[in-house]
DNA sequence: GGGGTTTTGAAGCAACTGCTCCGAAACATG
DNA sequence: CATGTTTCGGAGCAGTTGCTTCAAAACCCC
C-alpha cells in the first residue's frame, strides 16, 4: 500500500524515553530526540506527533518497562519484609550507580511537569497508584502471614512505605552515602 | 561615586526565586526573569551575573527565607511528635494550596538540576543537611524526654522522617487527597 | 511495471534563547 | 558645576527552538 518504515517504533521510543529521562522535558530539544532515535524530524513528527505527545508516550513506555519491573520484586516468594527491602535497595543502587544515574522517571516527571501538565499528572498518578497497590497487596500478605501487625491498615502502611521509598530516591540525588541511605531502608522495614 | 541602583536587590532576588521555583531552571528564560524582577536584561546581568549564577543565588535565597522557616516549627515548645507533625502538615497544606503551589524549591532543584550541576547539588545537599540536623536535634530531645524510644539512634530516625517528609511532598505533586497524605504523616509520627 | 500511498531527509520558517553592546542618564565627589 | 563612575533601556547578536514543507524515494497491490 505504501512505503514501509525502516525503523522499529519500540526501539525509537526507548531512545526517546532515555533522553527525556536523563535530561528532562525542557532541556531536551527535538534535535536531541532526532539524534537519539536516529530518525529525521519529519519521521519523528509523523510517527509520534509533537514533543508533548512523544513525552507522554515515553512516560507510558517507562511505566510498561520499568514500573512493572519494580513491583516484580514484591511478587517473589519469601518473607514480605525482605521483598520490601529488595525493592528499595535495588532502586537505591540504581540511583547511586555512577554519574549516568537519573533516578526514577516518574518522580522526575512529577516534579518537573505535573504542576503544569494535566496529562503528565494523570499519567504519573497512575504510576504511583500502581506501586502503591502492589505495596498494599504485599503488606496485606504480610499481615495475613503474621509477619506484619494488622494494627494499622495495609493501605496506610503502603502509603507510608511509598513515601519513604520516594523520599529516599530524592535524597539519593544529592546524598551519595550508601550506608546512610541503607539505614533509612532498614528503619522503614523494621518499623512495620 | 556613581549612579545608584534604583531597584532593591533582595526584592529582585525574591522575584527571580519565585520564577525559578514555579517554572524550573530550563523553562525560565532570561526574559521571564527580566519581566518578573522588573529589571532590564543588562541590569540583571550586571547585578547577578548569568542565568546560572542567578539560579544559585535564588536557591540560596530560598534557603535563607524558607528552610529556616521550616525548621522553626521544630524549635517551638511542646511535645516533639507534635512539632514533627506540624512541620509535615504545614508543608502538606502549602503543597495542596491551589494550582499555584509549586512544592519545595530544594526538592525541585535536586530532581531537575542536581545530576548535571555540581553547584546545585552542593547547595541542595546543604539544604537537606540542615533539615536533617534540625530533625536529629528534635528527635534527640524527644528521646531525652522519654517521648521517643532511644532504641534507634536519633540520626537514623531523623533520616527516616526526612525521607518520609520528602516523599510526601513528591506524592503531593500528583495526589491531592489530603486525608490520604495526612495518614502518612500520622503513620510516620506514631512509628517513632 | 504502473498507480497510489506513505516515509524520508534536507532545507527552512518565525519565534525565542542567553547574552552583549552602547549611548544616554544619574548620581557622589572634587 | 565639571568629572568620573556606574546603571539603565533598548537594540541587536549568533545560535537554537519546535515544527513544517516538499520533492524524491520506497514499497504494496493490481
Amino acid at each position: 500500500m505504501a512505503r514501509p518504515r525502516k525503523f522499529d517504533e519500540t526501539h525509537a521510543l526507548t531512545a526517546a524515553m532515555e533522553t527525556f529521562w536523563r535530561r528532562g522535558y525542557e532541556a531536551t530539544s527535538t534535535r536531541d530526540l532526532s539524534d537519539a532515535t536516529g530518525l529525521g524530524q519529519s519521521s519523528l513528527y509523523n510517527a509520534f506527533g509533537d514533543k508533548h505527545e512523544l513525552y507522554l508516550r515515553a512516560l507510558r513506555h517507562y511505566y510498561e518497562t520499568h514500573t512493572a519491573e519494580q513491583t516484580a520484586f514484591l511478587d517473589r516468594p519469601g518473607p514480605v519484609k525482605e521483598r520490601l527491602r529488595d525493592l528499595m535497595v535495588h532502586a537505591l543502587d540504581a540511583d547511586l550507580a555512577g554519574p549516568d544515574a537519573c533516578g526514577c522517571f516518574s518522580i522526575n516527571a512529577s516534579v518537573e511537569r505535573a504542576h503544569a501538565d494535566d496529562d503528565v499528572r494523570e499519567e504519573v498518578r497512575r504510576h504511583f497508584a500502581t506501586v502503591e497497590r502492589a505495596l498494599t497487596e504485599t503488606i496485606a500478605r504480610g499481615q495475613r502471614s503474621g509477619e506484619i501487625s494488622p494494627q494499622r491498615s495495609a493501605a496506610t502502611l503502603a502509603r507510608q512505605v511509598l513515601s519513604t521509598y520516594y523520599g529516599l530516591r530524592v535524597l539519593a540525588r544529592v546524598q551519595k552515602d550508601r550506608n546512610a541511605l541503607l539505614g533509612v531502608v532498614e528503619s522503614a522495614v523494621s518499623a512495620l
